[in-house]
DNA sequence: CCGGCCGGTTCATGATGTGAAACAATTAGT
DNA sequence: ACTAATTGTTTCACATCATGAACCGGCCGG
């Protein structure tokens, strides 16, 4: 299938704007993307005009557009509204601090996170933050409940470079691993993608039965011992399986109440 | 400026692509946005590459894909994230719905939302909810606190037709009005976009001292009266100016404290 | 004063996006 | 059961439309 070369062009455009932290000048756009100046500033203009981009009327510099919210998934803030009451009772519970995963491509996403209160010692992952979908406690529950194809594509395509030292690198050892992952019900790991953090995993499953998150304890592995997060599975396990049910999610059919 | 013809028809396709709840099919779309299909279908087959949409690939329906989160503007996550321990405070203090109201366009956007704990009687927002600017406290903080200009293009371009029987309908009152919110540093409303309910609101400022959001609690009236309401305003622009310092705005010049 | 960088404009060129028409495959009508 | 109307998809001749080299004026640092 023929692409459409500008409009490719204008979301490398869009992609570069938004990802950036700062605002960026029109040479240096076109400089990242390897395009003439005069095709970028059109290309500008043309975001500018449906407000996907905004131009500092002084500096000249280009940063995102009120419009982008109009393109934020709606099933997203959905999931973390009825997430909200959940994970805020979870935390209270727990005192350790709590996120919400999402696949995206090969990357997983934290898309939301409640630091834990009153510990000096914690781990404070920031909305947003990326890292390879097959590292963590997190992504393994994401790759375990996918479908079979999708995790299969993710396998082949990605290189299963460790972010840490540990961490699973072995194609056939990480399949095998996901399959216990499913009976278990929970996944949990140790150092695998910040050294000395400790992380415990479980499933959310939206109305289609499809995995749309993964809900996340994570703590230093001196609060998080292998045994206490056998002791914590539980109590994730009913928060996720609550949120699955709220989000339409009828009928699990793992044993999961044993 | 000239825009770019074939941007701007794969903007509007990957608008109504994701505001629509449901997927849509290629005729639906082309239909919508009055193009041909064979265009259409480019379109979107250029936009799935980048994965900003998906196709389902039974029913050849088209939803939004998961590099929409690559565009979500990082900063609203950043701003979510630093008021996060703030708005939760300050909901256990309040005991009502704490919302986050950013500006968007000419309208006013909820992106975050903490509901009233053990309350019977409480006003539940969706995160993602748009009212027009001009309506309720929040709004009208937003629109005091913005650029002169850009208010005034507001005021011109809208109808100021009010959501409840109750609200400014005069532009002059209006203009009016928001010159005292300034002064009072916060603004306070009762039944005026949701009858029977009150909301108070202070502002929160970025780095650059511009507005980025409204700190709102709002509540049914019977517990939030104009009396309860300006009780609260302290604590409300005591956290809220807590997290405009905490973004990098340094020496608001309003008399706060006072 | 100069040279380099910036954002922005111009314009001849042809690559590129376009849409009518035809297609196969479903679905709806009766 | 047999249309008749949808649907998604492909093709292709045409000229519109996007393109990028060259150019312009402004700004800054040397």
């Amino acid at each position: 299938m023929k692409a459409v070369q500008s409009v490719q062009r204008a979301i490398s455009v869009l992609f570069v704007v938004t990802q950036s932290d700062r605002p960026l000048g029109l040479s240096e756009i076109s400089r990242r993307i390897n395009l003439d100046k005069a095709t970028v500033l059109r290309l500008l203009a043309t975001l500018e005009d449906s407000k996907l981009v905004q131009k500092d009327p002084v500096t000249k510099n280009y940063s995102g557009g009120t419009n982008l919210s109009r393109l934020s998934n709606s099933w997203r803030n959905d999931i973390r509204q009825v997430c909200g009451p959940y994970i805020r009772a979870l935390s209270e519970k727990v005192n350790e601090t709590i996120c919400l995963i999402c696949p995206r491509d090969l990357e997983r996403i934290c898309i939301e996170s409640i630091p834990a209160q009153n510990q000096e010692l914690t781990i404070v992952p920031t909305i947003g933050t990326t890292n390879p979908i097959y590292a963590g406690a997190s992504g393994k529950v994401l790759m375990a409940y996918m479908s079979p194809q999708e995790a299969n594509r993710i396998i082949e395509k990605t290189s299963l470079e460790p972010v840490t030292e540990i961490g699973i690198t072995d194609r056939k050892l990480l399949i095998s691993h996901l399959e216990s992952v499913r009976e278990r019900g929970y996944d949990y790991s140790i150092s695998d993608v910040t050294t000395g953090a400790s992380a415990l995993a479980t499933p959310i499953f939206g109305s289609d039965k499809q995995i749309v998150a993964a809900l996340t304890v994570r703590g230093p592995e001196v609060r998080m011992s292998v045994a206490k997060m056998h002791q914590m599975a539980p109590w994730l396990m009913k928060t996720s399986d609550k949120i699955s049910a709220e989000l339409g999610c009828t009928g699990l059919d793992r044993a999961r109440t044993a």
